[in-house]
Order: C-alpha cells, then sequence, then structure tokens
RNA sequence: GCGGGUGUGGCGGAAUCGGUAGACGCGACGGACUCAAAAUCCGUUUCUGGUGACAGAGUGUCGGUUCGAGUCCGACCACCCGCACCA
C-alpha cells in the first residue's frame, strides 16, 4: 500500500503551470468539433474574491471540463463588469481615479481565479471599461438611436441638494442622501431611454421558449413585464376644464356602474393644468411629490386626495362622478387616471371612506342575499353576478366585462369610440442615463442649434477623460475644462458632449457575444457570434433574474433585428446557484471576527484563538467582508488545497440552494480526495503492469466492471443534470466498493481478470472525477501511466451491456408491507416471478393456505402479493 | 396583499414513472493498529419495545385516491423568495 500522500500544495501549481504552458484551454473558433458555450456571470472587481464567489466558476468549470472530455469544442471565458459606483466611491475615498482601483482589483481578482484552476480562456478575457469594449457598446446605441429604440425624454432623480448630485436609488437610505444625509428631492431631467417596453410582447412570448430556464426566473420575468388586458374608457368632463375627456384604463369594466369617483395622478396633464391656477392643488401636487420613493414609504402612504370640483359624465347613464387627484394614482401605469369602484377595489375603498364617497356594491357573492350584502371595511374582489348595474344584472363578471367592452365601443364622444380594449404591461422604458463619471459616455453632443446630435462613427470610441478629480461632488465630467466643449458635427458651432454615462446594465447586456470573437477580431463580430451563441449554459445568482437577464434577452433580440446577431435569445440553459454561507463570530465586545481567529471547542463553545475570549457564534449567513464571515481562496489551496475546497463546494448541497462552508466539510473533502490518491495506487500495485483484455471475467472481476462502467454514466448524467451533489455521492459509493475490491483482491494471487479490471476501474474512476478535481486527476492520471493529460482525456467509454444487471432483487410486499425479497433472473417472467413468490416461506405462512386475492408484479421492481 | 417555492434522522441531503424511505457524506459511539496520539482501517448509528430473531411507528399537520403515497388530490401550519398603490 501506498503510504505516500498526495501533495496538493507541491502538484496543484504545477498542473497550472503545465495546462498553461500548453495553451490547453485555449479555444478555436474553426475548431470543427461540435460547440459548446460555458459562462458564468462575470464578476464585478470590487476587490478581493472570498470561496463565496467561487461555487459558480467552479460549477460551470465542472461542465466545461467534462464537455470538452466528451468531444465538444468548449468557450469558457471570463471578463470584467468593470464600471459602476464602488470604483467612484473609491476614488473618493483615495483621491485617485476609479480606473485605478479597478485595474488593481482586476489583478488580484485574476490571480485567485487562476488558484482556482479554472479551465478559462483567459485569451478572451474583457473588461468592460476598455475603450474598446465600451467603443462597440457606443457604436450600438449610435444604431439603436437610428432605429428609433433610444430616445430622449424628460425623467426624475433623486437629487442631493447639499452635495448637487444626482444619486443612484441605492445610495438614498431611508429618503436621504448616503453622503450629506440630505432628504432626498426628486428633480427632472431629460434622459436616454431604450424602448424596451415596446418589445413586452415578444419578451414575454420568449420566455416559452427557454425550456432550460428555472421556471422560477421565467415567472419572475412573466410578473415584471405584467401583462394585463382591459379597457381605455374616454370620460366627458363637464363644464369648461383644460380638457374636454379624461382617459381612464381599467381591467374590471364590469363594476362601473359601482364607480363613485375618477382620481388622477398628481403628474397628469390636466393636473398640472389645473394647478397652475390653482395655489391649493400644486401645493397638494408639491405634497405627494415629498414623499420618498422607496417602496416600503409608499407602501405606507395613507390615500390621500384632492376635489377638482369637476364633474365627468358616467358613460353608461350613471350618476356624474367628481374628480379627484390623488396620491396612489401612478403616471406611469395605464393613462396616469382611473375610476374608482370602492365596493371592489381596495384601495378605491380606503379612498372612498376617507372621503366619503358613496359605496355601491354591483358584484354580488354566489348565494348572497342581495338585500343584505353590504361593503365595510374589506372590498369584495371574488367571483360573483352582476347586479344594480342595468344591463348587466345577471351576467357573471367575465361576460360582463365583454359587454361593456361591446357597448363602449359603440358608443361614440367626439367623434371617436368611447371604449377601446387596451393591452398593458407593467414593464417600462429602461432609462440608461447616469449622471456618473466611471461608465460608457453616451456618444451625442448637444447643439443649442441643432439638438442632440450623435458623435460620427469615425470618431468613437468617446473616451473617458483621465484627468478628472472627485474632491467635489457631481459628476466630474461637467466640470472637466475641455472634454465637454466640442463642435457640432452638423454646423460646427460650438456645442457640448452628452456628460451623461450609461447605466452598466448596458455592459453587461451583450458581453456574452462579445466573448464569442477571438482576440484581435472586431468587437462584435457577427459570424463568430453567430457560431457560438446562444450560450449553452449560463449560471450565476438568482438576483439577476429580472432585470441582467431581461436586458440581455432585449439586446440579443435588438440586436437581431439589426441584423448584428442571428439568434433571439441568448442563453439557451440557465441554472441559479445558491450562495455560500458561513456561520457568523463576535467576541465580548461585539467586533465581527474572521473564522481563522476563532477556535471551535469539543464542548461546543468557541474563543478566541490567543485571548481566549469567548466567542458568540451566529447563525450562517451569507459570506459578507463587513461580517468577517470570509475564507480567502489562498487559505484552503495552501492549506488543503483547490481540488478540496471545489470538492467540498460540489458536495452534499444541491447547487441551487445555499450550502454552509464549515471546517468539518473541508476536512471531509481532504480526506477524500487522499482517498482516491491511496485507491488509485492500490489498484496499480494490486494490477501490476498493464494486461491485455482478457477473453473472459469471472464473478468478481465482472461486479468491479459493472461498477465502474455505470460511474461512469451516471455521473454523466448527473453533470448534464448539474446534480453536483449526487454524482460526488456516487464517486463515494464507487470507492466503498473498489475498496471492498482491493481488499478481496489482497488476499491471494490477482487474476488477469481481475488486474485488467482494477486497472479500468482505477482509470475510469480518475477521468470521472477529472472535471470536478482536475489537479489530483492530472497527478493520478501520471501515476497510472498513461499519456498525455487527464483534462484532455476521452470520457470512460461505457459498454452497454454492464449497466443491465443478470438478476434482480425484488422486495416482496403483503398487503403492502415488505416481508421478504426474492433474487431472480432479469429476464424472469412476471408469471416466473408470481410462481417463485408464492413459494416464499413468508408468502406461503401469509395466505395460510388461502389463495391471494391479487398479486402485483412490477418488473424488476416490486411484487405485492394482496392477501 | 398578490405570486412562487420548500418542509425527510443529531446535521447536509438521496430516493427516474406512485414501487425496499433514509443512498452518500458530516457528526457521534464502539473496535483494530499505536507506549501514546495523529492518520488510517473495520463496525454501529430514524424512533419505540426486545439480549435477540423480530414487531410496531415514521418523510410539517389532518384527510382522501391507490394493491402500494416522501411522490398524486384537498384543507391547513411553518419557513424562505419575488413583486408590491400596476387600476
Amino acid at each position: 500500500m501506498s503510504t505516500e500522500r498526495y501533495n496538493a500544495r507541491e502538484a496543484e501549481p504545477r498542473w497550472q503551470r503545465i495546462w498553461d504552458e500548453r495553451g490547453i484551454f485555449r479555444t478555436r473558433n474553426d475548431d470543427p468539433r461540435p460547440k459548446y458555450y460555458v459562462l458564468e456571470m462575470f464578476p464585478y472587481p470590487s476587490g478581493r474574491i472570498h470561496i463565496g464567489h467561487g461555487r459558480n466558476y467552479v460549477m460551470g468549470d465542472v461542465v466545461a471540463r467534462f464537455k470538452r472530455m466528451k468531444g465538444f469544442n468548449v468557450l469558457h471565458p471570463m471578463g470584467w463588469d468593470a464600471f459602476g459606483l464602488p470604483a467612484e466611491n473609491a476614488a473618493i475615498e483615495r483621491n485617485s481615479h476609479p480606473g485605478i482601483w479597478t485595474y488593481e482589483n482586476i489583478d488580484t481578482m485574476r490571480g485567485q481565479l487562476k488558484l482556482l484552476g479554472l479551465s478559462l480562456d483567459w485569451s478572451r478575457e474583457i473588461a468592460t471599461c476598455d475603450p474598446s469594449y465600451y467603443g462597440e457598446q457606443q457604436r450600438i446605441f449610435l444604431a439603436f438611436l437610428k432605429a428609433g429604440i433610444a430616445y430622449r425624454r424628460e425623467s426624475e432623480v433623486n437629487w442631493d441638494p447639499v452635495d448637487h448630485t444626482v444619486l443612484a436609488n441605492e445610495q438614498v437610505i431611508d429618503g436621504r442622501g448616503w453622503r450629506s444625509g440630505a432628504v432626498v428631492e426628486r428633480r427632472k431631467l431629460a434622459q436616454w431611454f431604450f424602448r424596451i417596453s415596446d418589445a413586452a410582447q415578444e419578451l414575454l412570448d420568449g420566455l416559452d421558449t427557454l425550456e432550460r430556464w428555472p421556471d422560477k426566473v421565467r415567472l419572475m420575468q412573466r410578473n415584471w413585464i405584467g401583462r394585463s388586458e382591459g379597457l381605455h374608457v374616454r370620460f366627458a368632463v363637464q363644464g369648461p376644464a383644460p380638457l374636454s375627456e379624461i382617459k381612464v384604463y381599467t381591467t374590471r369594466p364590469d363594476t362601473l356602474f359601482g364607480a363613485s369617483f375618477l382620481a388622477l395622478s398628481p403628474g397628469h396633464p390636466l393636473t398640472e393644468a389645473l394647478a397652475a391656477d390653482d395655489p391649493a392643488l400644486a401645493a397638494f401636487v408639491e405634497d405627494c411629490r415629498r414623499g420618498g420613493t422607496s417602496t416600503a414609504e409608499i407602501e405606507t402612504q395613507e390615500k390621500m386626495g384632492f376635489d377638482t370640483g369637476l364633474k365627468v359624465r358616467h358613460p353608461l347613464g350613471g350618476d356624474p362622478l367628481p374628480v379627484y387627484v390623488a396620491n396612489f394614482v401612478l403616471m406611469e401605469y395605464g393613462t396616469g387616471a382611473i375610476f374608482g369602484c370602492p365596493a371592489h377595489d381596495q384601495r378605491d375603498l380606503d379612498f372612498a371612506r376617507k372621503y366619503a364617497l358613496p359605496v355601491t356594491p354591483v358584484v354580488l357573492p354566489p348565494g348572497a342575499d342581495p338585500a343584505a350584502f353590504a361593503i365595510d371595511a374589506i372590498a369584495y374582489v371574488e367571483d360573483g353576478t352582476l347586479y344594480q348595474s342595468g344591463f348587466l344584472d345577471g351576467l357573471a363578471i367575465p361576460d360582463a366585462k365583454e359587454a361593456v367592452a361591446v357597448r363602449l365601443e359603440g358608443e361614440t364622444l367626439g367623434g371617436a369610440p368611447v371604449g377601446e380594449r387596451a393591452v398593458n404591461f407593467r414593464l417600462r422604458d429602461w432609462g440608461i442615463s447616469r449622471q456618473r463619471y466611471w461608465g460608457c459616455p453616451i456618444p451625442i453632443i448637444h447643439c443649442t442649434a441643432c439638438g442632440p446630435v450623435p458623435v460620427p462613427e469615425a470618431e468613437l470610441p468617446v473616451r473617458l477623460p483621465e484627468d478628472v478629480s472627485f474632491d467635489q461632488p457631481g459628476n466630474p465630467l461637467d466640470r472637466h475644462p475641455t472634454w465637454a466643449h466640442v463642435a457640432c458635427p452638423a454646423c460646427g458651432g460650438p456645442a457640448r458632449r452628452e456628460t451623461d454615462t450609461m447605466d452598466t446594465f448596458v455592459d453587461s447586456s451583450w458581453y456574452f457575444a462579445r466573448f464569442a470573437a477571438e482576440p484581435g477580431a472586431v468587437p462584435l463580430d457577427s459570424a463568430a457570434a453567430s457560431h457560438w451563441l446562444p450560450v449553452d449554459q449560463y449560471i450565476g445568482g438568482v438576483e439577476h433574474a429580472i432585470l441582467h437577464l431581461l436586458y440581455a434577452r432585449f439586446f440579443t433580440r435588438t440586436l437581431k433585428k439589426l441584423g448584428r446577431l442571428s439568434v433571439e435569445e441568448p442563453f439557451a440553459g440557465l441554472f441559479t446557484q445558491g450562495m455560500i454561507v458561513h456561520e457568523t463570530y463576535r467576541d465580548a465586545a461585539g467586533r465581527w471576527l474572521f473564522p481563522e481567529e476563532v477556535e471551535k471547542r469539543a464542548d461546543g463553545t468557541a474563543v478566541r484563538i490567543g485571548t481566549e475570549e469567548p466567542v458568540t457564534v451566529g447563525a450562517p449567513e451569507k459570506m459578507s467582508k463587513s461580517k468577517r464571515n470570509v475564507v480567502p481562496p489562498e487559505a484552503v489551496a495552501e492549506g488543503y488545497g483547490v481540488d478540496c475546497a471545489r470538492w467540498f463546494m460540489l458536495s452534499d448541497t444541491p447547487p441551487e440552494r445555499d450550502s454552509e462552508w464549515t471546517q468539518a466539510g473541508i476536512e471531509g473533502a481532504w480526506r477524500f480526495v487522499q482517498r482516491i490518491w491511496r485507491l488509485v495506487g492500490d489498484c496499480l500495485a494490486l494490477a501490476g503492469e498493464p494486461v491485455a483484455r482478457p477473453d473472459a471475467f469471472g464473478a468478481e472481476s465482472t461486479a468491479l466492471r459493472r461498477a465502474a462502467h455505470k460511474l461512469a454514466a451516471q455521473v454523466e448524467e448527473d453533470i448534464e443534470r448539474l446534480r453536483f451533489n449526487v454524482a460526488v455521492a456516487r464517486v463515494h459509493s464507487f470507492t466503498n466498493l473498489l475498496n471492498d475490491a482491493i481488499v478481496a483482491a489482497r488476499k491471494g494471487p490477482v487474476p488477469a481478470d481481475v488486474a485488467f479490471a482494477l486497472r479500468e476501474a482505477a482509470s475510469f474512476l480518475v477521468r470521472v472525477v477529472a472535471p470536478m478535481a482536475p489537479h489530483l486527476a492530472e497527478e493520478c492520471w501520471t501515476v497510472l501511466g498513461e499519456a498525455g493529460l487527464a483534462t484532455q482525456a476521452p470520457w470512460p467509454e461505457v459498454e452497454p451491456a454492464l449497466l443491465v444487471d443478470d438478476t434482480v432483487t425484488l422486495p416482496i410486499q403483503i398487503n403492502g408491507k415488505r416481508r421478504a425479497d426474492i433474487t431472480v433472473p432479469a429476464a424472469a417472467s412476471p408469471a416466473e416471478v408470481e410462481r417463485a413468490v408464492l413459494a416464499l416461506d413468508a408468502v406461503v405462512k401469509a395466505l395460510d393456505g388461502r389463495a391471494p386475492k391479487r398479486i402485483i408484479v412490477v418488473p424488476q421492481r416490486i411484487v405485492n402479493v394482496v392477501a
């Protein structure tokens, strides 16, 4: 038996160097093998990675390595989502440039990722802050502009009145600026948008084609797009008013006879027109504006209304309705105006109770007494039958909706139909302007004479100036002495560059297409992208289920329409992995401690190493720098080796769930790595020199070969289905069996068939673990005397005959309870099985001479005797 | 509030189609080796009763369908996630 341990610390860097020197992860676009594109969501270079970041890269790496062994030409690239606010914050703190911090972090993190032994094609590495990348993005922007997909309009931003700066939503904390603490105001600025709402229907329909996406993510996108079907209804305003009609959107036209008011959004044009002559209304609108933008605040906000004094005619002949301005009506959805039916909508009911408006129920619950039914504090929103509703009385809700639609489509107001069927989406256009420095400049020049003029293509990229300072609040591009001041490309007159930059979600909306291009090629190479897209397996956190994935889908569809890409959907397969969590530790003073500062005692308590002071152990949480519950990859690599870290990450917990990082777990992985090393050595020592395949195999060698071939077949399926934890369990199971075989073989001289089976078992085992523990596999592969690299070895060839057993053991149930089992030839017919079962002692005893009522024989599965 | 998911030993979890519940690992306990320890190896480990063969119970709760339910159906409980004044 080999007593020498596997030395990961020595072997891992050695193999990484060899992989690197031979360039085996470099991918060529002209490789004739079938393509497979694996991608993990690229990281933001925030500083250093901890082991919690590594899980999705390791999972992607297992898939990439496995697919290579199966004969695919695999693309597995890596890059950096490098623009963003944290770099600017770092620049403010250090009084330096965001790019310095960003590129330092990229260097650090690249080294850390390399440490994990990932099979990445680093030659295709990109950073979105590289001018060659964002220059192409500017070209895309201009193409969008030309196609009418990008446009400019006024929109509200968070404005910090002390720092005189625009704040991102995450910089607004409890309604106040994160630095100044000042109450944030809403201000209107002209900003750029992408017309994603026009694509709402196709983005919704496209979800049905994404069969390899989690249902959960598809549902979240479906809800986010939020399609609803309803009716536009135009109400005529009585008497003199700035507008003669008000158009509302409703999904409940059936409740029109229960309407008791109309409500306008504070931002509605009619509201604005009325407020111009009505200081009280203007003050009310101002009041509504002051409320915070956070959802929590909106939720708790009380309903507020302002009676405009206007009345509208009821389109179906009911009483005239008063028109209010109400804080709960959104300008961005529908028409910015609603009709209120308090009896059947909770918000309308709350409003009606506050302002003493009538509450008329028009939908009667099934079986309710119309004379007794009344609405108190809860609106009735369930099924029912229409009543108190004229021509709708007696109809079910869907029929009433239809009847109202038909009737109002037939009525006219000012020459147009009163009612019009309409589909509404929750999805709004994507505002991409950010009043920030560290982002992709929007390639537009504003000319007082010509308006916004695109930067000519030849002048792209519009580069960010390097000489900027962050010692004052606001966007340094705004106060740069020369950068923004340029001549208008159209008229040559003095003009000013757009100083807004793009939302960083734009950067991540096409990077997967950028990776398709070989190094040095044009950034968005249509032919290369057609070859590689869609991504076969995309892996990332579920926190990107909506925005990033929706924007990337929108970009891909749009780029296809513009002839730049050939697919509509970027990601054929999506997997959302769980987080790695770790216990937290605090000392007596409540300070967070790093795991390496803490020693856990056998009695369950924990103390601080060195000082022996007691430590409070908190529940496992997402690894985060602030709580110090992080484990650096370097520490694991030096202590146990990265294969142990990889193995542990894949073990036990299903990949979509959160997984707890523990000392015991990493030690278990270490033991297993050593066990594989030892078993491979043992197989070799027993088998001796390689032997030719024997003509016949005995029972012992056949059993071992069956197990090895089943292992390869099952792990293949497990990896295909990303069930890494199950794959790991199967490998464990196999090593238990292999160990038994080794112990048995030691008892005497090893026959040739057993020797062959032992070598084969070792070879299978090494290749099966190769995607998960690649360094160990290389070391074992060398020991086995195999030529080439394990990484480049083919996945074990499975002999189908070895996957089926010739006998099968069936459990025997009597009245549904397991009482015995029976081993029969796998080919036995149900009748033969039944005969054998009836002869069993336990069955004879249970039947006690009577005939069984029924016998159910499920071939290969179970037999149930009903006595 | 709306939508979705999850619930199995001390712990992480396994269980194609409804077919032996608890694979595999961790932990624990016992043993071998050792002067001793570490490492390694072997064994036990759902609960209850029994020395034991064995018997009974058991997959959040209650009920149902079925020869047979962790799996299907109905009601409920708990936790988690997403959205949230979307008319």
